[in-house]
DNA sequence: ACCGAAACTGAAGGATCATTCATATATTGG
DNA sequence: CCAATATATGAATGATCCTTCAGTTTCGGT
């Protein structure tokens, strides 16, 4: 899935006086309302701009072309998730196993329902324009961050930490998406809620108890 | 993301020589095609056509429009999948728990990685067009099955059947996705492989017990 | 070999949309 | 209050691309 990436993402200034920056957000948050309401393939220029109540040009003041728009949103997007992950894996260090599967769950989904609309939207721009590498390298990121909660348990050894991290973001990530692009109805979200940290302690604990008994096929 | 659902989906004639059912399988090879090269952007008829050795004009003899074409294709690999998945859970039926997550984790990644880049294109599909409603319930009907083979379980007894076969679809599903999402990068594929069956099994293990202590935040 | 139906062709129409730029307005420091 | 600078405007441009259809070729039965 080799998506054409698009050069030069980056802004094109900044803004200064207060009016503007009052316009870039107003643009930010009207590429994502104009997303949840009419998906990727309406997202125009024209009407992010008309719904952000500016001119076409305004935004093209700041940001070279669209997809660097985009960007930027889903960048900023990313930032805050990996934050988030950053300061519940520091909470988590050092606690038992159950601990650090229910907290984890719990972050990711706090997380990820913090701005439900939003989280939304992203998945909807990560479709349409090649946003794999940031979204990848943030991955990778968290994935490592997992390891070294995982190591840090007294109570537990595995084998493969990296895989065991490695797939637990897989389905933290996977599930949570996957509930939410079929609609996010709010009775499935609330099976997630309760299903998730089950699933990842589950995991964790079966990996951990791996080296005893691995598992394979009869 | 309530995208545009496209009109009049269902293809335009059913091809009776010998040489239009080549012409078809062709414009659907081709549309994986290119939709792995370059994108779902660059997916345009001309190019689908093409890469397929055919005019532009063939192919709406049998789709109405392009996304006609998509969802035919979409439709069929969901067909392929649930059948496949179907197996699975008749093999399956009344075996105990080990053996349902360790084959219905495996079935589901035959499934997917038979024709991985088939897969993989569909993902590309569905990021564009509106096709969740033929997504939706197909996942609606497979997580029906699976949970009925849950309660086929001789060695099991989950309190709520339903919500964890619609968990168990989500991690199996959303992980898939992720891993083939970000590259599909044979590495994680077979951490993929290996780690899938665990996870499965240690969720439902954790759901099957949790009846008697049931997890909650402490 | 013949003919009606099926299949194929591809240039042209028509619509959408990203992007530019010349012009207009607002803000700020002096 | 006055420049100088920052910000905003939106019609026009040019490119892309879906879709059509009138005409051509191929097929299959007789």
């Amino acid at each position: 899935m080799s998506r054409p990436q698009p050069a030069g993402l980056k802004p094109r200034k900044k803004p200064v006086q207060s009016r503007s920056a009052a316009t870039v957000e107003a643009i930010h948050t009207a590429t994502i309302q104009v997303l949840l309401a009419s998906g990727p393939a309406q997202l125009t220029t024209t009407r992010v701009a008309q719904r952000a109540g500016v001119s076409v040009g305004t935004m093209y003041q700041y940001y070279p072309h669209k997809e660097a728009l985009l960007f930027a949103i889903v960048e900023r997007k990313l930032g805050m998730i990996e934050e988030a992950m950053r300061l519940a894996v520091a909470e988590l260090a050092g606690r038992n196993l159950t601990e650090i599967a229910q907290g984890i769950a719990q972050a990711w989904l706090d997380a990820k329902m913090a701005d439900l609309t939003a989280s939304r939207a992203i998945y909807g721009i990560a479709a349409e324009f090649d946003i794999s590498e940031p979204i990848l390298q943030c991955t990778r990121r968290m994935v490592e961050a997992l390891e070294q909660l995982l190591i840090s348990a007294p109570d537990a050894h595995f084998d493969d930490p990296s895989s065991t991290a490695f797939m637990l973001a897989a389905l933290m990530g996977g599930s949570v998406r996957a509930v939410m692009e079929a609609g996010a109805d709010p009775d499935d979200l609330a099976r997630m809620r309760r299903e998730l940290p089950r699933a990842c302690l589950g995991y964790l604990e079966l990996a951990n108890r791996g080296h005893l008994a691995p598992v394979g096929p009869s």
